[in-house]
DNA sequence: TCTATATCACCC
DNA sequence: AAACGGGTGATATAGA
């Protein structure tokens, strides 16, 4: 079953559809050509009535296709049947890749020249054509042209196949499939808003923004108009107040919040405008893709990181911005919500993939980082996190900044302590956890000398002496990770569970009131289960948030600026609007 | 006026 | 040269 001759048909698939930002696509036609045979497809889908599938994918029919999320979305929306074995060439064109960038990028024309090989259209009819599906009416012509040119993707997927066949691991190039078709799935369910307060929000921006600004900024005079800092207005202002403030080498003034911080210790006459700053630098003006149905759909782009995580546009998504725009997320009435998320991801693959032992029992004990600071011999086996939060603290951010590669004095510095205090953490955490170093120590050695790292299921990345010894180490933690995330919205939506979005180490899933506390509880076991499919026999535990209709989602670092919002929202609401006047 | 680069802020 | 991984994106400034 694992090589090509195992598969019956094989099936070159692209579809042309129209989709505004935030909604479902719609189909427009349809070439598919089967890769033995020649047998060609072509179906012209604006209809009233959508036809039933051309073709039926049985259990030993694979469909290829490229960036193939976009092909089973429009499937879904056909109400068309998924095939079981999907085959993406945008996936495996990046696996082969590697880590490095293509010159002409990872579209199908830059796929095609990273082969030698050319395409019948060029971009600018690509582009054309493009435009074309974005019309509501056809002529014979137009749809002659589209599906012409939707053939010519085919026949250019045909030969892209035809390059990269040999160098394809197809057991896990079906696996990465399948997750296309979870993508598929995720990327039409979407996140439910709470749309009025975000159009009021979005509306009303550059008022909400003024009002912010125009209390603090009234005894500094350092914004303009627009709301925009203005660098130099800031330096005649320490200047009239005699505060030497530090400049970059450019010459223009550090201007990042650590400086601010650290200068406000010696002038605490700049704290409103710090706060100002803070405030204002998490509350920029969104793009949020929003349906006509009130949810938040965008590209996952899959595999778009160099350790394969989804990258999607941090406008576009609701997960992308500071995160008290999440507060927007709400389910509709008699609908729930749940965010599920792996504890401590990184640590847990670290402990299970190094076979550390004291790591993997730092792990279960529930809290790694007070386990850590036990094994150290640094707090008392009977202390808590209540106990000793100052102590947690440092052994929590060592921990985590190991997992970056983090050093001795940016550690010190992170934690407001001397060096040789930052060096005792580091060797401390060397000396708990020597398996784990001698592992990651070893994965830095191999990478340097051109060896790839490769994760638990064929993700991999190529490097060389140039490379940043950091980013290797941490590659099999965060590449695993999200092998992992990708066997759980494959388990989760194949099991049926609405998913509305994956985060990284977490997973929005959604279902009726009623039912949420059986279907988190049902996702979970999934989650766990995903956890073993990576790291064998050790399973990493979940958490779960529900929020019910009407509640909405909540994030503890975005509680105060959310409340700041909402507090200037009301205004308006008002039924006297001053517009009208 | 447009584009490239630097810097910064945010996310996991 | 710096020394905290993977990202997206806004904004300011410098230069063509």
């Amino acid at each position: 079953m694992f090589s090509f001759d195992g598969f019956k048909k094989i099936w070159l698939v692209d579809f042309e559809f129209n989709q505004p930002e935030g909604c479902r696509p719609t189909p427009r036609c349809m070439v598919a050509r089967e890769w033995r045979s020649g047998q060609t497809v072509r179906v012209w889908l604006e209809a009233a009535v959508m036809p039933p599938p051309p073709f039926l994918f049985g259990p030993k029919d694979l469909l290829v296709a490229y960036l193939a999320s976009a092909e089973l979305g429009c499937f879904l929306e056909l109400d068309w049947e998924l095939p079981q074995h999907v085959l993406d060439l945008y996936v495996e064109f990046r696996r082969l890749l590697a880590g490095q960038s293509p010159a002409a990028g990872f579209g199908l024309l830059g796929a095609l020249m990273h082969f030698g090989l050319s395409h019948g259209v060029d971009q600018t009819e690509k582009t054309a054509m493009r435009e074309l599906a974005q019309a509501s009416v056809f002529s014979n012509a137009q749809k002659a042209a589209l599906l012409a040119y939707c053939e010519a993707d085919v026949v250019a997927l045909e030969k892209l196949l035809a390059a990269m066949q040999a160098r394809l691991d197809l057991p896990r190039a079906l696996l990465r499939g399948r997750y296309m078709a979870a993508v598929a799935r995720i990327e039409r369910t979407g996140i439910p808003l709470d749309t009025t307060a975000l159009g009021l929000i979005q509306r009303h921006w550059p008022e909400l923004k003024h009002q912010l600004i125009a209390e603090i900024d009234a005894g500094f005079g350092v914004f303009d108009a627009n709301g925009a800092f203005v660098a130099a207005r800031w330096l005649r202002w320490c200047a009239a107040h005699q505060i030497p403030w530090p400049l970059l080498n450019s010459g223009r003034p550090q201007l990042d919040d650590d400086t601010f911080a650290e200068m406000a210790k010696s002038f605490p006459v700049i704290l409103p405008i710090k706060e100002l700053r803070a405030t204002l630098g998490q509350a920029r003006e969104t793009k949020f893709s929003v349906g006509l149905d009130g949810r938040n759909r965008f590209l996952l782009s899959p595999f778009g990181s160099r350790t394969s995580r989804n990258q999607p546009s941090n406008t576009r998504s609701i997960f992308g911005p500071a995160t008290w725009y999440r507060y927007l997320i709400q389910p509709t009435p008699g609908r729930a919500l749940a965010y599920l998320d792996y504890e401590q991801q990184e640590f847990g693959i670290g402990a299970a993939l190094s076979g550390d032992d004291r790591m993997k029992d730092a792990y279960a004990s529930g809290d790694p980082y007070l386990s850590f600071g036990k094994q150290a011999g640094a707090v008392p086996p009977d202390a808590t996190k209540m106990s000793h939060p100052t102590e947690r603290d440092r052994y929590k951010t060592c921990a985590l900044g190991v997992q970056y590669g983090i050093g001795q004095d940016a550690l010190a510095r992170r934690l407001n302590l001397s060096p040789a205090h930052g060096r005792e953490l580091i060797a401390m955490h060397r000396k708990v956890y020597q398996k784990y170093w001698t592992w990651s120590d070893r994965i830095e050695a191999r990478a340097m000398l051109g060896s790839p790292l490769v994760t638990a299921f064929g993700w991999r990345i190529r490097a060389g002496a140039g490379a940043n010894p950091r980013s290797l180490r941490n590659f099999p933690l965060q590449a695993n990770g999200a092998e992992m995330l990708r066997i759980a919205a494959i388990a989760l939506t194949e099991a049926g569970i609405a998913v509305c979005a994956p985060v990284h180490d977490a997973v929005l899933i959604e279902a009726a009131t009623d039912q949420i506390d059986a279907v988190a509880k049902a996702a979970q076991a999934l989650l766990e289960r995903a956890s073993q499919a990576v790291l064998g026999d050790f399973t990493l535990r979940t958490e779960a948030k529900i929020i019910r209709w009407p509640e909405r989602f909540s994030e503890p670092r975005g509680a105060a600026m959310w409340e700041r919002v909402t507090q200037l929202l009301p205004q308006f609401t008002a039924p006297l609007n001053r517009d009208l006047g």
